[in-house]
DNA sequence: GTCCCAA
DNA sequence: TTGGGACAACGCGAA
DNA sequence: TTCGCG
């Protein structure tokens, strides 16, 4: 696949340019240009845990992209993007989009969607694969990146098998944790290699790359039997009801987005909520501390994080695993 | 956020 | 010139 | 067959 093998960060100078920009105009990032737009629009109100700490701008959010690009394509890169868009930034309507206009930039890479079903057309979708595509995704208020689970070059096939922890209202932080160290234990049991992150609202995710050899229905079926053993040691903390209004605020072990089509948040996307949360990957022992918040990384500090931490979603990219027979 | 089309 | 609509659609289980 | 759900 013809992309670049790296992915070079935005300049110093570049990122000055974004500075000086008054609140819009053509900004030239990583060898392409494109215009910005209502560069002053605050997108999210200040958290709840900082009411002091100013606004976060397109403009932040914009420099915030092109920034954890080098760590975050190499997530996006040969995958159709599903964007969910917030113009009015929090709180205001949002609305996704799989099919990118054709009046959108040139430069930008498509790929016709293959192997669709009948009854519907196939779509022209965006694959994120510079650094300029993100500021393009900053612009367009579409920070919320969805990857699709399989690459464009074999579009039906997962590289991922997925567990999603989705707590109820009633769920609390330290219930949500006692589910996540259960999937610890049991993929460790196993000798399979998860990779989790938070996901910036309440939740916690763990993404497992797999060989391309298994399909929708099996990946679902593996992480389904999984689930149905973590729920069964902890049965007051999970519902298994379809219905939201019967589960009584239990947490839902979400197996169901093993699917063709259907996304998670990717990592360092980031979440429509105040103070502009991001879905962060952590390691298993951070399980373990204290100060660990669902919500805890933000575009202000996640970049930080990984210039010490390194990215620790790597092995979602560089690792490929069989399932072992359950 | 942006395009398109109707008024 | 302005304003409103469009911008996704799989698969499971219950009704 | 449709509806709710994510």
């Amino acid at each position: 696949m013809a992309t670049p093998p790296t992915f070079t960060p935005a300049t110093e100078d570049e990122l000055a340019a974004l500075d000086e920009l008054g609140k819009e105009g053509t900004w030239s990032v990583g060898g392409f240009e494109q215009k910005l737009t209502n560069l002053d629009k605050v997108l999210f109100p200040p958290s709840s845990d900082h009411p002091d700490d100013p606004p976060i701008t397109k403009r932040e959010l914009i420099r915030y992209c092109v920034r954890i690009a080098p760590t975050l394509l190499p997530h996006l890169r040969d995958r159709a993007l599903n964007m969910q868009r917030f113009p009015d930034g929090v709180g205001g309507p949002s609305f996704w989009q799989k099919q990118l206009p054709p009046t959108a930039p040139a430069w930008l890479t498509r790929w016709r969607e293959t192997g669709v079903e009948d009854h519907r057309a196939p779509n022209m979708h965006l694959v994120a694969d510079r650094v300029a595509t993100l500021a393009f995704l900053g612009n367009q208020a579409a920070f919320e990146f969805h990857p699709w689970t399989s690459r464009i070059d074999r579009p039906w096939e997962p590289t991922f098998a997925l567990i999603d922890i989705d707590p109820g209202e009633r769920t609390t932080w330290e219930e949500t944790l006692v589910l996540a160290r259960l999937y610890r234990t049991a993929l460790d049991h196993l000798g399979v290699i998860g990779c989790p992150k938070t996901t910036g609202k309440r939740g916690i995710q763990v993404w497992i790359p797999i060989v391309r050899s298994y399909t929708y229905q099996e990946t679902s079926a593996w992480v389904e039997q999984i689930s149905r053993a973590v729920g069964a040691i902890v049965p007051d903390l999970v519902s298994w009801e379809w219905s939201k209004a019967d589960r009584k605020g239990k947490a839902r072990l979400d197996y169901t987005q093993n699917a063709s089509i259907k996304t998670l948040v990717a990592p360092y996307a980031v979440r429509p909520s105040a103070g502009a949360p991001v879905s962060a990957p952590i390691s298993w022992d951070e399980l373990d501390d204290p100060d660990l918040r669902p919500d805890r990384w933000t575009i202000r500090d996640v970049v930080d994080r990984v210039a010490e931490r390194g990215d620790l979603f790597a092995g979602a990219v560089s690792l490929a695993q069989e399932l072992p027979t359950l």
